[in-house]
DNA sequence: GTTGGCGTAGTACAGCGTACGAGGAACTTA
DNA sequence: TAAGTTCCTCGTACGCTGTACTACGCCAAC
């Protein structure tokens, strides 16, 4: 993610040695965190405060400095909890993925319900955590990550679905939600930040080219008040389980048809 | 998006002063790009030599030096065109925008048809632009963008729905797709970087473990061969049409219940 | 009590967006 | 044709970023 200064310390490597294989690097998971004199942090503790701020501030407000400060420790320091700040953002997704997996026992038997349970703890996951998709598809499973596709494979093992099915409908119904939760993050900073009045008046201009009489019809005539209704619709809760309703009920038709 | 130096010029705001209507800056869409003397670029030129550089190198690697190196000039001339980077952004939006639109006459009259027809575009488009997420959701409404509500609201006009109810229905689809795609994007992504060795192993000792049963059953034993067929079946063509039928078959029951 | 390694602070560096303003080119007016 | 004016280009500089590196202090383990 972060190549700043390109791959220090590879140096050239030795041509014909099977190389690749002696020296991959280990994933933080196998890294057993520093603990064998008295470190004064946790693996859990940096992540939480990186979390902490990513939630208050944004993702690129995290940085290694701010994470230290809140901390109380040097910049440097964090570096022996982790390779670099790529390891730090594997943390902090697998915190959040953490959140995303139901808790043992609550995961319903019938596929429909469970299905959305899992889709309604993800919505709200990421809806709290609304940086997670600057960072995410880096390339980072953790456990709590595996976790949750197991959950799924739960939820939907009812069906008896072939494998490939299997893959399609957890697929499909978590492209919804990614969807869902991703747009309902940018309306919300959309609507955090305001609508600055020059969005309105590029609106009312264009509107006024009459190049948009659908747009134009859908807003009836007062453009604020449009607006204003458009986003108290996007506020009203059920919109997320309707929609997901429909994908399921599409989906239940096509493999129970009567 | 960029306040590095935040909000230069302001001065100390002049309380009292209701001077927010008086100091709106207007938006890219209304100011002229220089065209009275003799300007060696355009604004078209910059966006396509940022989109050139996001397509193939990242969207991280679009900065104002590199744009300008590969239009042959310095980089303070790109501040003539433009007021900062967030407007350039703003025009690289606008451009992958422009591709979702629908050519003029093509838009079916069957609204199932032309859903889809809008939802493939969008789709073709977030993959050919694959940084598009990174950027999106700041909140820079455009041209092409509001072409493109134009037609989802032709699009679902058979139906003859009211505003919320057709507000919904476009949101849902728009999920749907926009989860589509950025997963997509997110798989490619792995897929490009290469299944690091290191992943693997991780994979295997958590499944050594006993804790993920059915992901061990899902992947039939040998993780290699599970992985392939995954990735395999990802490539398949049609599995976006699949799960787009299956919300428009649910949309569909609840339209018109036969 | 000694010591080796862990934890820390400080420094250095490359790259970023962009404010500032100098300088040249081209059009307008006299 | 000459001067004035405006448009356009771009070198320089500043403060920010992530992170590699160096030097040093402290404390647990021997």
């Amino acid at each position: 993610m972060y190549e700043m200064s390109g791959e220090p310390g590879r140096g050239e490597d030795r041509a014909g040695e099977q190389a690749a294989v002696a020296e991959v690097e280990p994933l933080i998971w196998f890294r057993q965190e520093p603990a064998s004199r008295r470190p004064s942090h946790t693996r859990a503790d940096i992540a939480r405060a990186a979390l902490e701020i990513a939630d208050s501030e944004g993702f690129d407000s995290v940085s290694m400095r701010r994470v230290a400060e809140r901390l109380g420790a040097g910049t440097m320091t964090l570096y022996h909890y982790v390779r670099n700040k790529d390891e730090l953002i594997t943390l902090m997704i697998d915190q959040v993925m953490a959140e995303v997996v139901v808790p043992a026992g609550e995961l319903s038997d019938d596929w429909r319900t469970a299905l959305t349970q899992i889709a309604n703890r993800t919505r709200d996951a990421f809806a709290a955590h609304h940086w997670i998709f600057e960072p995410m598809g880096d390339g980072r499973p953790g456990p709590n990550g595996m976790r949750h596709f197991e959950q799924s494979l739960q939820a939907v093992a009812p069906l008896g679905l072939d494998r490939d099915q299997t893959f399609e409908l957890i697929g499909q119904v978590d492209d919804y939600v990614f969807g869902y939760a991703l747009r309902e993050v940018q309306e919300r900073e959309e609507h955090e930040r305001g609508r600055p009045p020059e969005v309105l008046d590029f609106f009312k201009r264009e509107l006024a080219s009459g190049a948009y009489p659908l747009i134009d019809d859908f807003f009836g005539g007062d453009l604020d008040a449009g607006f204003d209704a458009v986003v108290d619709f996007l506020g009203r809760p059920g919109r997320f389980d309707r929609g997901l309703s429909r994908l399921l009920d599409g989906i239940e038709a096509e493999f129970s048809p009567k």
